[in-house]
DNA sequence: CTGTTAGCGCTTTCAC
DNA sequence: GTGAAAGCGCTAACAG
């Protein structure tokens, strides 16, 4: 029990009889035909034997890069961003990179500072589902001469914009609209996140856009917050209005299908009988519930991967093309045939 | 456009017409009665022109500390661990420390070392929940002369064993257990997490002991993994198993009772008019539900600040005591009076 | 009040 | 094949 002060690489190398330089190219895998292959076995064994750890601080001053990456995402709440890094840090892990999350505490508003909070010194930051200005608070980021950026999720149409790696997501909706409008829905109430992200104004567009073309069909829309009790009162407010009575309830994501079901619920109404329900994102809880919620499904870690690859790129001076990956329909218990309007 | 170089603080000190030492002096706001007010602003005009940002591996390799704490949690897909974040984060920020999250990939297996992926250098490392030797790939964690080390939600009672900060998980259950009997149950299945955690033992022995004075009552008991589809069969298993059917399925939280409410309805019978179900940890999901889940309210943010404070203190030299949290019950409309048994 | 200096632990030429 | 030395950007003694 000595006082255990955390060895140096000099101490590796005194220990072992050689310089500090041999301990650092054998332990950093570079001494092919430069150290001898007794040497490297002593050095190795007395690193190990000393419990050597090299300071990652030292290192990153010297190579002036840190090979960590911050994965910026606006909540935690939600297993999708668990998902995306998950991807994200296994491409990394591969070319030696660590990750580093930092959830936004905002949600949805500028980040704040990074550098003050998830301080870690880093060599790039990917962003995810953020909203346009929501970088503003992170120093330098993608600006020219700042922190490489890679954007997920987000508007890929800014001429000078980072890279992006998007989903589908107004596939996804024109899918989801497709499915109910088979089935013979055509009265329909979108429940809009009121979130101000492209990936949302998407999802508004391309409600509109698939229903415009259809005969026949009338589109309500209701905003609200990102959560079960919002989205039951908007539901509510849909499913009371004047006018008609909507059939199908298309919902930005399964925690806001949640509220519409109960919504429609309270109101004396069954799921899907009287009303369908449609989510999005399917999360576990578009599982949980009772019916199963027809949604869509987001390849969230390949989401990550491409993400970090792009990073990856950026760091090595490519230029990333943005990419855009598909969304496959879920159909569950929550949608069905409208029910004959009753006398 | 420049080629723009990271300005550093020697170019601060030269473009300000200063020494080096005064620009770390102001920026480090330590120049009280040291460096002159017109001097001091000059330093902080300059800097702000250059975009100066200090670098922070140059920075915690000088001061030997990176003001970084690790936190380890087992997964993200709960939302309890982000609000466990926040809580740690702000009390983190308070001291101009940053908290780095590191998911264990493996969930509840041996973590692996954060050092190679979440590779940013730490202080110290906050676990929360994990299983007995999950860290024991993180090298030196907790060990004499290794990092410092604050376990949550983990079994304090090791003699030697790290400081912790717990929640009164078991006066938790006793509380569920007690609503149950109050209601009038007395045939209880216990759907446990199949996970082999300090928590998740607890959680056992509470609602076993509970149990165990009342007479007439009688606990079985299933064992599942934390997800949605093992626990509905673990539900279905337990009320049709021999015996006659329980009246209350106890569930180690509310992704349990989720599954637990599925396989109900899908005997044909209702919650809770035919069995009552209880979840536990209160999540977004408990409310997303029909009906909503009686359950058991974590302190999560508190564990967090909990957690950080008692780390911080650990650096300090201290010798935090281990604390215990408590937990409230929250009852919905997921449990009733059991029915009277029908001939 | 301000400047000079040393050194944190590491990697990388360059000389032997 | 191996060692000596320089220097990444910062802070904290110490001198002036």
């Amino acid at each position: 029990m000595t006082g255990a002060v955390r060895p140096t690489s000099r101490d590796v190398a005194r220990a072992a009889g050689v310089s500090q330089a041999t301990v650092s190219l054998v332990l950093g895998g570079k001494w092919r035909g430069r150290v001898s292959e007794r040497t490297a076995s002593a050095v190795r064994a007395t690193a190990d034997e000393l419990g050597y750890r090299p300071n990652l601080a030292a290192r990153s001053l010297r190579l002036g890069r840190t090979r960590t990456a911050l994965l910026v995402v606006p909540a935690l709440t939600n297993e999708y961003f668990a998902r995306l890094y998950s991807g994200a840090a296994g491409v990394a892990a591969e070319h030696g990179f660590g990750v580093v999350l930092y959830p936004s505490p905002e949600g949805v508003g500028p980040a704040r500072d990074p550098f003050g909070s998830a301080r870690a010194a880093i060599d790039g930051v990917i962003a995810s589902s953020m909203a346009a200005d929501a970088l503003a608070g992170i120093g330098d980021v993608g600006r020219d001469g700042g922190l490489p950026l890679v954007m997920l999720d987000s508007d890929p149409s800014a001429p000078q914009g980072p890279p992006t790696v998007n989903l589908a997501v107004g596939d996804g909706i024109r899918q989801v609209t497709r499915h109910l409008l088979d089935l013979g829905h055509r009265r329909f109430a979108h429940l809009a996140a009121d979130v101000d992200t492209w990936t949302f104004r998407v999802r508004a567009e391309a409600v509109a856009a698939e229903l415009a073309g259809v005969p026949g069909a009338v589109l309500t829309s209701e905003r609200c917050a990102l959560d079960v009790a919002a989205a039951r009162a908007a539901a509510g407010r849909a499913l009371d209005g004047p006018g008609p009575r909507p059939t199908a309830l298309l919902c930005d994501g399964d925690v806001l299908a949640a509220g519409a079901c109960k919504a429609v619920r309270g109101l004396g109404l069954r799921v899907p009988d009287d009303v369908s329900v449609s989510g999005f994102d399917d999360l576990s809880l578009a599982s949980a519930l009772d019916p199963e919620l027809t949604s869509v499904r987001l390849p969230a870690e390949e989401v990550g991967s491409a993400g970090m690859r792009a990073l990856l790129e950026l760091l090595d001076g490519g230029t990333p093309r943005p990419s855009e990956l598909p969304v496959e329909l879920v159909v569950r218990g929550s949608t069905a045939r409208p029910a004959r309007r009753r006398p």
